[in-house]
Order: structure tokens, then sequence, then C-alpha cells
RNA sequence: GGCGCGUUGGCAGAGUGGUUAUGCAGCGGAUUGCAAAUCCGUGGACAUCGGUUCGAUUCCGGUACGCGCCUCCA
């Protein structure tokens, strides 16, 4: 089976084709750099992560590219907010995302271009769209592209202009020709960062950077540009109209989008201030567990976060790497697993079916099994850790979050033993029972008594 | 108002025109002083109303409910 992938503007699945026989060039949409990332982000990176993994283990040579936003109006809020030069609030975010990223097992991507270091680019850019009559500068000096030189605009979002205008939720700016012209260059505003410009001191819109910055590293037209689900308008409209005037060709071939997480029945954003940031989970959760809990679903189908749905998704992934191996497996693969996996990802990444091929291994005690559930897991960046790191990290996770301390329980437990050794099981269970409550399990091996946190 | 999406067993979540998804939880058994873990076994589902079909959860249409975008947001 070859590889299938949904796209968004054909609205269905399509063989994935690349531009060139081997090599991709994708580009996915990342942060805007003024807070740390929340779980939707989280999201995005996974989903991409394990996207590009597959593409390489299909053989492809992927060039992944993913900006950075870093300068941008809740950029500048911010760093007024905190009395700190933008500069260094989004470097210090930078640094955050970067971190979150690497724990959750991503793979960092092989371009992470910046805005204000390719200012020139979107220039030239800007430059040519008004020489091809789709561009124009208004009298408060901010240049717009003109929508209706672009006939095709809306074929993403399946919308049409005179739709859009109807719904009348369009902002007006007096000197727009169309309300649905949107920025590609700002007029400086005093006390703000500013570069200079044939069209005056400003600063870029934020459309036109993915256009300019993706253009300059994959070339004019490159394979997959993907991003977060509420990307898809106005932004990836705006910069297929902005790229497709100025080139006058198709500019990305197939746009992906991952699905929306949500809290309560409505989207995680920071509009509606229900997030949770990646940081936060981590205190209380393995990031290989939110890896986990963000594959079990399709990358385009919304997610519902909760502490529960969490909780769940741990019990399982704890259970997943239980039935891993202690020791490094030298044995064969097995070709029939490997093969439903494949076919699963080759659906257009269909990482719950491959799961649970993970977990008919899991299953099973040969050999085989276990060799292939190591590599199948890594496929997927889901073992980012032996298992005994994995199970001993859950274990000092725990132990912050609960009120007995391990000095406390190891005598708890030799109590225990004691009274056992001794018959007296009712005091032995009332110990128990007392630990229990404290979330702690404990195990009667032939080898001792051991105890754990739930 | 415009453009889309979803509705699967207690929960999470795939998929299919007629045959077990998978996981968590539950239940029964083995095991255990009791448990835990493990192993074995097991019940349970396709929102609703019509249509197409020998047969539909799976295709088509209507209805209900939920969600997303149309404004910054991953």
């Amino acid at each position: 089976m070859t590889l299938a992938i949904f796209d968004t503007l054909a609205r269905g699945k399509r063989p994935f084709l690349p531009r060139l026989p081997g090599k991709i060039g994708m580009y996915v949409c990342g942060m805007t750099v003024y807070d740390r990332c929340h779980l939707g982000h989280g999201r995005v990176m996974v989903a991409f992560d394990v996207i590009v993994r597959h593409l390489r283990t299909l053989g492809f040579g992927v060039q992944y590219v993913r900006n950075i936003t870093d300068v941008d109006d809740k950029i500048f809020a911010r760093a007024l907010e905190r009395e700190i030069p933008f500069t260094a609030l989004t470097t210090e975010m930078i640094a955050a995302m970067h971190a979150d990223e690497r724990a959750l097992n991503c793979r960092l991507p092989d371009a992470e271009p910046r805005a204000t270091q390719h200012i020139p680019q979107m220039l030239d850019l800007i430059a040519r769209l008004i020489e091809k009559g789709a561009a124009y500068q208004g009298e408060s000096g901010d240049v717009y592209f003109r929508v209706s030189a672009f006939p095709e605009y809306g074929k993403l979002n399946n919308r049409n202009l005179e739709d859009m205008v109807a719904g009348a939720r369009v902002q007006v700016a007096e000197d727009k020709e169309h309300p649905a012209d949107f920025v590609l260059w700002k007029s400086a505003k005093p006390g703000e960062a500013s570069w200079d410009s044939r069209w005056g001191a400003g600063r870029p819109g934020w459309h036109i950077e993915c256009s300019a910055m993706s253009m300059d590293l994959l070339g004019t037209q490159f394979d997959i540009h993907g991003g977060g689900p509420d990307l898809k308008f106005p932004h990836h409209e705006n910069e297929i109209a902005q790229s497709e005037a100025a080139t006058g060709c198709t500019f990305a071939n197939y746009w992906m989008h991952a699905g929306p997480v949500r809290v309560n029945d409505e989207k995680m954003s920071k509009s509606l201030d229900n997030f949770v940031t990646l940081q936060a989970l981590f205190t209380r959760h393995d990031p290989a567990v939110i890896r986990f809990f963000l594959l079990q679903s399709h990358y385009r189908s919304a997610i519902s976060f909760s502490e529960d749905a969490l909780t769940q998704a741990e019990a399982a992934y704890v259970r997943l790497v239980q039935s891993r191996s202690d020791v490094p497996v030298d044995a064969e693969t097995d070709v029939e697993a490997i093969g439903r996996y494949m076919d699963a990802m080759n659906d257009d990444f269909n990482t719950p079916r491959a799961i649970a091929v993970l977990f008919d291994l899991a299953k099973r005690t040969d050999a085989a099994a276990a060799a292939t559930l190591e590599f199948l897991g890594d496929a997927l960046g889901l073992f980012p850790k032996s298992k005994a790191a994995f199970l001993a990290d859950r274990q000092a996770l725990k132990a912050q979050l609960t009120g007995l301390s391990d000095a406390r329980i190891d005598t708890l437990v030799i109590e225990r033993s004691q009274a056992r050794a001794e018959r007296d099981f009712a005091r032995a269970d009332a110990i128990r029972a007392e630990l229990t409550a404290a979330g702690i399990s404990i195990e009667d091996s032939p080898t001792g008594t051991v105890w754990t946190r739930d």
C-alpha cells in the first residue's frame, strides 16, 4: 500500500506523490513566541513529528521547516508588560518551546527560520506583488494584498468573497479597497521595532513571513504545508493568495491540518483562556504519557482534554511499557505486524491503528514480538526512555504528588511485613488500607515486598 | 447568514456493505493469607427517521444534538 494523505485543499485523501523522487519539502507554521506552549501546540508538534518520522521511515529525504514568528503585536504587548526588550522575550520563549518539544520526544525541525531574520525576503515578495498589481499601499501607509487580483481566493476554505463580505465580521480599515484585503506591511508605530523599506519604516504583516520563508528555504513550490486547525483561515488562505499571485504556480501540493484539542467541548485556545501549558502537564505526567495520549487519536480529529482522559491514557501507556523487555532483544522482527503497522501509517498516518498493533505485540511473549514492539515503539517515538528509566521517573514524579515520604512508607511496609510474619493479618491489612488511601500500592513477591505510587 | 466536521459498547478510539479493532474500566477463573501484578476467558456499540440492497453501523437523503472556521489563536 502506498501513502495517502488527506489534503485540506482537495478535501479528501490523495495518493502522495513527491515533486522530486525520494525528496520532500515540508513547511509547518510554528509558534508566535510570546508565551509558553500549551497542549494544542503540543499536538501540532507531535503530529508533525510523527508525520516526518514516518516519511523518513518510508525512505524519503525530508527537509522539515517550521517557522518562528518573533515579530507580532502580542509579542510587543507582552514585552512592554514585562518591561523587557521584545527580543529577550522571544529568546526566552523559544528556549522554553524547545524544552517542551524535546520533552515530548519530538525531533527539532531541520530549519526554524525567524521572521526577524527574513525581512529582506519579505520586502522582495511584496515588491513583486506590487509590480504584478496584486498589492497596493493605502493612505495609512500600510501595504495591502489586493484580494480581487487573485480569482481563486478562498479555494482552501471553500469560500467566496461575496459570502465573506456578507459575514460582515471582517474588520474594515478605511483605506482598504476590499474588506478582505490583508496587510503585508504595517507602517511603524512610535516606540515599536521597525525596519526600513521603500514603503516607509514598518514591520511585516503576519502572513507574508510564511510565504517568504518557505519559498526561500524550499523553493517556490514544495510538497507539504501544515499547521494547526485555526490557521486554515485566514492565514493559509492568504499565504496561498500572496504566494501564487507572486509566482504564478502552485504553492504547496498538500495541505495538512491537525485537529483541535478541546476542553469541555470548546476549543483550547488563548482567547478562551482555557489552555493548559505543557509545562504544567509535565509536573503531573511523564511527557511520554502526553505524547501517547495525543497519538491515541488520529491527528485530524478533535481530542477532548481532561485529567480523567489523561489518567486513562497513562494506565494504557504504563501497561504498554510494562510489557517491554527489560533487556535489549536480539531477534528478527515480525513481518506481518510491521506490515499492519505500515498499512495503518500509510493511510493518512493512522496512529490509533498503529498503536493497536503495538498492543497486539505487547500481548505476545515471543522474542520476535518483543523486538518488533521496540522497533515500532521507536518509530512512533513512544519509547524515549528505557522501561526501567520510565518506571523510575514515574515513581519520582508521583512521589512529589503524594503526602507520604519514602521513609514513612518504608517504615509502614516493614511494620506490615512483621505483622504478616506473625500472621497478624488484621494489622497487615490495616496498614495496606492506610497506604492504599495515600495512593500507594504494595506487592508481595517471593523476594520481598515492593511498593509503588499509583 | 456562509462554509465545513462529528455523533461507535461505562470511557477513550479505529474500522468495515455480510466475519474479534485496540486500550482503560467491569465480570468469571488461575494465582495470592488478603491483595497487586500477570495469565486465561467473557458480556457490551454503531444518534434518529427514511431510501438503495439479498443484506447497512458502513452508501444516499431528512431530522436532532454537538463542534469548528468566517476576528488574534496551534
